[in-house]
DNA sequence: CAGTATCCTATCGGATACTG
DNA sequence: CAGTATCCGATAGGATACTG
């Protein structure tokens, strides 16, 4: 089963590192797990990613777009409405970023007792 | 079957966003991913996790260190050597983050076409 | 509403020099 | 070898004000 040209994160050159850089990020993980739901407004995406600013969330969802994870969808309304939703590329990434979030949650007690360990012996 | 409180990542003053902060970041994907392999000196992790400075792999260490996601071992000798490995907890962190690190290399060409296709209609 | 523009601070991260 | 210390430029990211 041919592959093309095998593509290593761990080397400086090669493109698929921009690439991680992207896609292993807080933000574009809680937009990317916010966004799995379906379409989604500028606005609701706000609130649903708590405390993320408007500047941020339109660098994170415009270098999405630009990745081919996203797709933004503009409606000529007054006011405006402007919806983006994963592409099909996209919602591949949703079940990695996904189980990043989940792992965070689920293991955060025992990441906390570990923090809480190592800063009081010394 | 009971769970404890139930954290989520989405909300900005949940713990478990720090937690997601540190593991959804490049550095920390490639570490995990070169220690996948087993304990690793500090001068092999240098060259594995290629263009990586030794402050920042000094600095990634330290943070997963404190984490509980990877144990320290020192050799009293000479010249010194330092071995980290993974502990249990930064094992079960290996899969999701080797999925995004294969997720971009399998990815990367459907990527970069997307922005040739967005930075050139423009 | 969905941004953009600007300003400013904090953190990231590289380069270099030095130490046990 | 395995760091640490320091300096410094680049980027991330918040706050505020403004626009179509």
């Amino acid at each position: 089963m041919p592959q093309g040209p095998d593509f290593n994160v761990l080397t400086a050159t090669c493109p698929s590192r921009t690439s991680l850089a992207r896609i292993a990020n807080k933000w574009t993980a809680m937009v990317v797990i916010a966004l799995s739901g379906g379409r989604m407004r500028f606005r609701d995406l706000r609130t649903t990613v708590d405390g993320i600013s408007a500047k941020v969330l339109t660098e994170t969802l415009r270098d999405l777009e630009r990745d081919g994870l996203v797709a933004r969808h503009v409606y000529a309304e007054m006011p405006p409405r402007v919806e983006y939703e994963l592409t099909p590329l996209g919602r591949t990434l949703h079940t990695p970023l996904q189980a990043l979030g989940r792992w965070a949650e689920e293991h955060i007690t025992e990441v906390l007792a570990a923090r809480e360990t190592y800063d009081g012996r010394r």
